[in-house]
DNA sequence: AATCAAACTTTACGCGGGTAAACAATAAAT
DNA sequence: ATTTATTGTTTACCCGCGTAAAGTTTGATT
């Protein structure tokens, strides 16, 4: 009818509560529940912090504190209570935690498209780094729906979070909801400006890194063309477009855009579909093909393959292909894509450690403060 | 200071409560509070259930009824209760809701990794339904990793989740976490199948897909070799491999597997350098190849190409390359990956509704019934 | 050993809603 | 019009924890 030793006292204390007070209806319940784990019937099940504070020693007052923050206890007082709960499992009831407490330790995660591998990605990262921080990540998929987007913010306000970590769709979404909502919880943007919404941008230099594509296409071999949809779905797009311009432009060569239709956030269908009618109608006047993006160019180099060109940067090729991203499947194409990087690893940590100072450090609103990372050009198969 | 007539009977109620009770320290309060939405400063905020029954007209305990089931109401009620929604933007505390509750309405959805297109894609299928269903869904990637899926099994556990619905990561699994957790909570497995572990698993029929693949491949070439992993990640894989063994047989072949090492998830990266180890040793004793996923058939296929082996299945071709699973990137490989597809809708619906009865219905424990959906064969240009 | 701030314990109350029990009002059925 | 089964309302208590206030212990400081 007991366990240990190592602790006397404790146990002392667990038998007096078990015994005493108001416990015994507490164990007619607990016989009545025949549910008890099979790991030796020795320590009874801890229901509240109410019985964990008796059968550990601690008040339930400190007990409280030492969950909420670890830290903010005596070490004497952490070990015994990280003493007790290597012998009885107890987790504090995370509703009950929630409700009366102003803000949560959950940090909001919503990205605009999670069958993206791109933002699987970067929210994996994310997610990864908040709870290393100590707050319990909630992820959310717009699905490419402003609708949904919308109702992700209504869900996210609904469980009070610390903050929230949000990429938003970009043309489509609706800048007044969202933000509304950075005014009421602090939010860090990443991927992608809404004008100066959030209380901090992460992102790619689209700029830089355009640029950089643009300079090494030109010295390698004909001036690009840039494909990219009729009405992109994002800021980074026209930023691309207008850098890809100015660059052009700078170089002596007429930009020449090739604008395909199509909507949704199928862009390997849309890629597709626009490289066939730009090589069946000669809409090409160079060799080169920037594409606004890697998911684009992957449905690019499809059609390419099939239409059989070649698409490559050795002689006796039709065509050169670049993207943009560097896509988990850019270097499963055929060939490789020649892209930018974008550091995935930087962003998400930039943006979750901007968050967490955010939330720590109640400075009321500091400079909202933009940081762009630059990208690396991988020179692959395409281009 | 008020608003529509249509149901005089709620204004007065409301604003009796407004002037009489104990409302006016609210009102106090809510001057205070300088944070009044510019909505037209007419209705006041609510703030708790309490409030929302004064001005609504409807006992508390009724409203709570309401919004747990709002079919459980009579439709004159329900017709009130809704008036005044539309009026008063009021919201249950999601944490007091579910705290006293012994089931909340959530439903937690947990894939093996979401960064994989095709996991996320019937997450996304799937969130939607639950969602359809009234439940809140609550999504979970494990990131490949046993650990961090026994992390969720916590975290799960933690939100008192109505059910589960779960691809376990399979080999690597704790089959004994995830069966003391099925006892637990209702759950419902998909896509993989831990032994008799839930309620009920829904999937694709591999048998059935195999032994369509191995026949097709058969009656138009060369008999194929099965390509995959020397330690395969689940059980669906074991079934693909014992299936081609058997129907080869059948078929008077002798079965031939080839077996790259690897671990993780980068299968892509197996496939290739899979592809390239095969080629280069000359291991492949006919020129078909039927790959166990689609992802090891993307990173195949992409060596191939890079090695300047044609694939397809048309004369002159060097190789053809089948997979498994119409993953989302399967019809933009060079050339595009001949493959059964998954009926990922039917196994999304089915699982869900499968919970959803489960859930609904407290029957106890009816039979665990298994639901297989068959494949259906692509033939696009690999093979 | 005296002093004092930090940390702890006690006590008490609040949060926002679930839920049971007893009673009242409906609505349907006789 | 009377009886019944539904559905609502009142009242009351509970859940599990946050948190403030006041008193007490601890442990380091001088």
């Amino acid at each position: 009818m007991q366990g240990s030793t190592q602790a006397a006292g404790i146990i002392v204390a667990r038998q007096l509560t078990l015994q005493g007070k108001g416990v015994c209806s507490d164990g007619d319940k607990a016989t009545k529940r025949n549910k008890r784990k099979k790991t030796g019937l020795a320590d009874p099940k801890i229901k509240n912090m109410e019985q964990f504070a008796t059968v550990s020693g601690i008040s339930r007052p400190t007990l409280s504190k030492y969950f909420n923050d670890p830290g903010s206890v005596r070490k004497s007082s952490r070990s015994r209570i990280e003493a007790a709960l290597e012998r009885y499992d107890y987790r504090p009831n995370i509703y009950a935690m929630n409700q009366n407490r102003r803000l949560t330790k959950n940090i909001g995660i919503m990205v605009p498209y999670l069958a993206d591998p791109f933002f699987a990605e970067i929210a994996r990262n994310i997610e990864a780094l908040v709870r290393g921080g100590g707050y319990r990540p909630v992820l959310l998929g717009a699905h490419g729906d402003p609708a949904q987007e919308i109702g992700n913010l209504e869900t996210l306000r609904a469980i009070k979070p610390a903050g929230v970590l949000m990429a938003p769709l970009g043309r489509i979404s609706d800048p007044e909801a969202i933000r509304a909502f950075a005014e009421d919880v602090p939010t860090v943007l990443f991927d992608n400006q809404i004008a100066d919404i959030g209380a901090a941008y992460v992102g790619h230099d689209n700029a830089q890194a355009t640029k950089m594509m643009c300079d090494y296409l030109c010295r390698t071999g004909e001036p690009p063309v840039f494909f990219e949809m009729r009405t992109p779905s994002n800021p980074n797009a026209f930023r691309r477009r207008n850098t890809y311009c100015e660059v052009m432009e700078a170089l002596g060569h007429k930009p020449h855009l090739v604008q395909v239709d199509g909507e949704g956030w199928d862009f390997e269908s849309i890629g597709f579909r626009g490289c066939k009618y730009v090589i069946e109608n000669e809409l090409l006047p160079t060799n080169t093909v920037l594409c606004s993006n890697d998911r684009l160019a992957i449905g690019f180099l499809s059609a390419a393959y099939e239409m059989g060109l070649r698409v490559g940067n050795s002689r006796g090729c039709d065509l050169r292909v670049a993207g943009h991203d560097n896509h988990p499947y850019s270097r499963y194409t055929c060939p490789t894509l020649t892209t930018i990087s974008q550091d995935y690893g930087a962003i998400a940590r930039t943006s979750a450690e901007a968050l967490i100072g955010l939330i720590e450090s109640d400075s009321p609103n500091e400079a909202r403060n933009v940081t762009l990372f630059d990208g690396n050009l991988l020179m692959r198969g395409s281009a």
